[in-house]
DNA sequence: GCAAAATTGGACCTGCAAGTCCAAAACCCG
DNA sequence: CGGGTTTTGGACTTGCAGGTCCAATTTTGC
């Protein structure tokens, strides 16, 4: 009922999801028109309007999804293997370098202020995305308990909850700023003070 | 020559301001239209370009320049006295009370995220609002480190920039999620943490 | 190779919201 | 009061972007 789709159609519709996000992470959510899109990844609107019968908003949440997967697939395998000191840094270079090379094109910039507002389903993507996220992070900082590394009186989620709202807010200051100070700020910080803990304990 | 505004006018471009603000608030940016600022407030189309002649842009960027103030004078009196520990914890009271009653409806949601790309100048009153309030964050910490409540080694600014960044993640995070578990576990976790730098000095 | 189904292109429709215009009313000040 | 200015109301224009429709073409499965 709902599959129907030969080879030649999966293909063409992921090149419009693929297109789309590149697109929308160029110039924001609410500057891109279907058009924009079309032209982008050479498609007619008979093509958008097939793959997505819902039209432009069906678009953004296939395109919320897509972006939140790759936010998270960019930062393994560290991210999976938060076991020792040095992935935990392999793990803050990579998202300061990710972000530093992203600057003001961020792919969260629209889910979170408007689609998260407009489509009920695009809230849900970006919740699920930072739970998948916090929950890693928790994980990691359990297992560095678990070795000794970090003092086991800390409270693993409540300090993954911290430091995911600071890399938020870092990368939302690194939008309005340009500069990726805070981000920094939060990482080396958090990670200092997790390590501190350890030797005091 | 720019100034010609009787006393009748200015209290209109007040209402339409405000009026606007608490819409936008309510509803989000690109969901208000001309339209309910104009139900709301009172007024006529003729009027709204009357006091802002360039139209929606520049009656959205004197709504950003109206909330980025109001954010901080939510904070007072406590931000720019933070010179003792209770004064932390009120401040930190005041926030989390302040976000919690907001709720969804973030000022800065729709700043940070689009009006920031699209207006050049909305971006430099985001970065002004971020730096005035970093800006009294730091100071606060500096004024305990010279009365020897926080630890001298500890930088002043890179705290001020890490917590500021928690801060507008855990909004974020408010945002999306309905809950304020992660600018409490910010909050928390820093002031503690800067309370036994403390001891520790 | 053929019928059914999926794919594609693009012309067309439609609604809406920003912005324009102007004439009427209120207001200020000597 | 009275002339000039500010303020106000609302009808009208305009452009645009999302969405509809359908006919032509390709692909698929048998």
């Amino acid at each position: 009922m709902t599959r129907a789709l030969t080879r030649k159609g999966e293909a063409t519709r992921a090149r419009i999801v693929v297109g789309a996000a590149a697109e929308i992470r160029e110039r924001g959510v609410d500057e891109v028109r279907l058009e924009d899109v079309m032209a982008h990844t050479g498609t007619s609107k008979g093509q958008l309007f097939h793959y997505f019968p819902d039209g432009k908003e069906e678009l953004l949440l296939a395109v919320a999804q897509h972006e939140a997967d790759q936010v998270l697939l960019d930062q393994e395998p560290m991210l999976s293997n938060l076991t020792t000191w040095p992935t935990w840094l392999a793990w803050r270079d990579r998202l300061i370098e990710r972000y530093r090379a992203q600057g003001v094109k961020c792919p969260l910039n629209g889910l979170l202020g408007q689609t998260g507002r407009r489509a009920p389903g695009a809230q849900a993507i970006v919740v699920g995305l930072m739970w998948r996220w916090q929950t890693a992070i928790a994980e990691g900082v359990r297992r560095m308990q678990s070795t000794g590394d970090i003092a086991p009186d800390i409270d693993a989620d409540r300090t993954a909850a911290a430091l995911l709202a600071g890399i938020q807010g870092g990368v939302l200051l690194l939008l309005s700023t340009g500069r990726t100070d805070h981000l920094e700020a939060v990482l080396d910080l958090t990670i200092d003070s997790l390590r501190a803990g350890a030797r005091t304990a």
